[in-house]
DNA sequence: TTGAAAGCGTTACCAT
DNA sequence: ATGGTAACGCTTTCAA
């Protein structure tokens, strides 16, 4: 209808369509370009010519000489956890109101992002998120000598001109140890995630903090590298102890659900009568009856705000220096562990906020 | 360290490295391209000044003038559904590996992927794949002209010029509706999806089929739109009444997971001896303990490849038709479903092949 | 308001 | 094997 020409040809230009209208090019590119110099009578007859052509603007041409794409690229890992949806939807859908998209690279879990950073620098993508996934500080230089801002999504890295978005990973850790303990625990389980990970780190830090300030022992510790299978293995080698934890801070929910499958169905555990487990990110499942599980927040919806804020600061804005946004949870108590008294219903939902520690 | 500029300046282009390696621009692009017509030694010393320049190849001046982009421009939907991350996931890391890149975008659930079309196409992006979404004839008109293969995936569209990729949808319906049946149920359920897609159709028309083989009066139905939320509410309206279903033929995993928690949890249905559930896909979560969810497979990676395949022939192919490829599954066989005779086991797993069925 | 012309950073096609 | 030059389709001066 819109297109007389056959699908061997090419594309309607510019020039097309300024030739049918009777106009310069310059004139078509007006007529596309909002709050430009342009009549409104000239507007209206090239855009009507641009369709009967089916002209839309070349994107690629129009980066080439903005020197800017509109695109981000995003690298993410673990889409089985899934936390990471929620985000990779939400962050597609801001930024695609705001005028970018995303190019989605995936890379290998445990390891940095910089195999498929060359790639993503030959695109001259206007920011990069590292979903889950950090990178070297040398390929964090490039990019600063390239312009390209960096964000990192629910990691920290040490040092780098990059900046980042997390949860409150050391203070959930810590506020889980509290819960734990004022639950009348005794034995206490780790469930680490990635170990280099910041946020496995950070969370690990404040739960043993928890520990060592009532004076107890250090948690048992296994490692389940922020998967399914890894957790639960890592489940099996804590439950199959003389010793077994009777409380396990899961390092997140994807694993909090892996640990309490292999504690109920394998170990025939009742949850939270013979063993407790607390996750990290509350994420959709952590709900189901199935789980209830009690879980320290991390407000994607949130998080993802921020993340697109500080991304667009970075690109649009004038000098930006990085920022580290911490996006403030809660301790959202379920089913999945013993209650301490010093809950409160907010919004109708369980939290735990012992005194002194409103967020 | 591979820069000397401020951050403020521009990239290093294919210019600059041919001046400081004292060489023409075009000797530049030569040693960036593999295969083609240029002396070693010379490619060295370019590759050398490329590198203490940080140089890397402008992939949108290339795109311009190759008219290729190499991105795939993909439109997704419930991204909550398991399905579509391990998709997404395993998709990336195909095209990827062929110099292919996904460019994302997300389109309201059960719409038309129309309204984000306009913004994929001035992408210029090599090809389209929508995922669970499908376009007005009108655009899939658009992209022919525009010489954009379109590929649907988990859809089919009636006529158009586009190619599908999907699972066994009516054939997988029908052996669910035999399994039930055999299975000694006698009041059927079935959960659609989003009524309009054609999955959706393709699974009760396939589960009808079977009612009407064995002469039995036609399923009670209800409509959960393929999300969780959806799917519990039609779970709540199909299990109030007085003669509710004794088998519930669920329109997907996801859904069968939320059908799951309002059975047992809200009305106190052991699954399977009050009522018996099915799924379709097969993913991750279907095979926790929790749910041990008996359900049609669609094979997530031999999909992809094949929607890969397909896709990279339309695009580099030599006049390529569009094609319809229907990738076989397996009604594999949990225990959320009473279990009839005619089981076989496959690799360790239990799937449901009744004599002259074999896929 | 409009048009002409100069790029943007490549690849492709000539010559050499 | 190499260099020069013309595109690619647009935005952005700069004059008119």
């Amino acid at each position: 209808m819109s297109q007389t020409r056959g699908s061997s040809n090419r594309p309607a230009t510019a020039t097309d369509v300024a030739r049918i209208a009777g106009v310069s090019q310059s004139a078509v590119s007006r007529a596309f370009t909002p709050g430009a110099s342009i009549a409104a009578e000239t507007k209206l007859r090239i855009i009507e010519a641009a369709r009967t052509l089916g002209y839309r603007p070349n994107a690629i041409a129009r980066s080439l000489i903005t020197r800017r794409s509109r695109v981000i690229g995003l690298v993410a890992a673990y889409l089985q956890n899934h936390f990471y949806p929620d985000v990779l939807e939400l962050m597609s859908r801001r930024f695609q109101a705001l005028g970018y998209h995303i190019l989605l690279f995936t890379a290998d879990a445990a390891a940095h992002a910089d195999p498929v950073m060359e790639e993503i620098l030959a695109y001259r993508v206007d920011g990069l998120i590292l979903a889950s996934t950090t990178l070297s500080s040398a390929l964090a230089a490039d990019c600063r000598a390239a312009g390209i801002p960096v964000l990192l999504f629910n990691r920290t890295a040490r040092a780098s001109q990059v900046s980042s978005v997390t949860g409150e990973n050391e203070r959930g850790g810590r506020l889980i140890g509290e819960f734990l303990i004022a639950g009348g625990h005794r034995r206490f389980g780790f469930v680490a995630g990635v170990e280099v990970s910041s946020t496995s780190q950070d969370r690990e830090r404040g739960f043993r903090a928890a520990m060592a300030a009532h004076g107890l022992p250090e948690p048992l510790r296994a490692v389940g590298h922020y998967t399914f299978d890894g957790a639960a293995a890592a489940a099996r080698t804590l439950l199959s102890r003389p010793d077994r934890p009777d409380a396990i801070f899961c390092g997140n929910d994807h694993m909090a659900l892996a640990i309490s499958e292999v504690a109920r169905f394998e170990f025939g555990l009742k949850v939270p009568q013979d063993v407790s487990l607390v996750g990290f990110d509350d994420v959709g499942p952590a709900r189901w009856a199935s789980f209830s599980l009690t879980s320290f927040s991390q407000p994607v919806s949130t998080m993802v705000d921020r993340a697109v804020e500080v991304m667009i600061e970075q690109i649009e804005g004038e000098a930006p220096v990085p920022r580290d946004v911490i996006v403030p949870g809660e301790l959202i108590v379920r089913g999945s562990a013993r209650v301490p008294a010093g809950c409160v219903s907010i919004n109708g939902q369980l939290v735990w906020r012992p005194e002194g520690s409103a967020p």
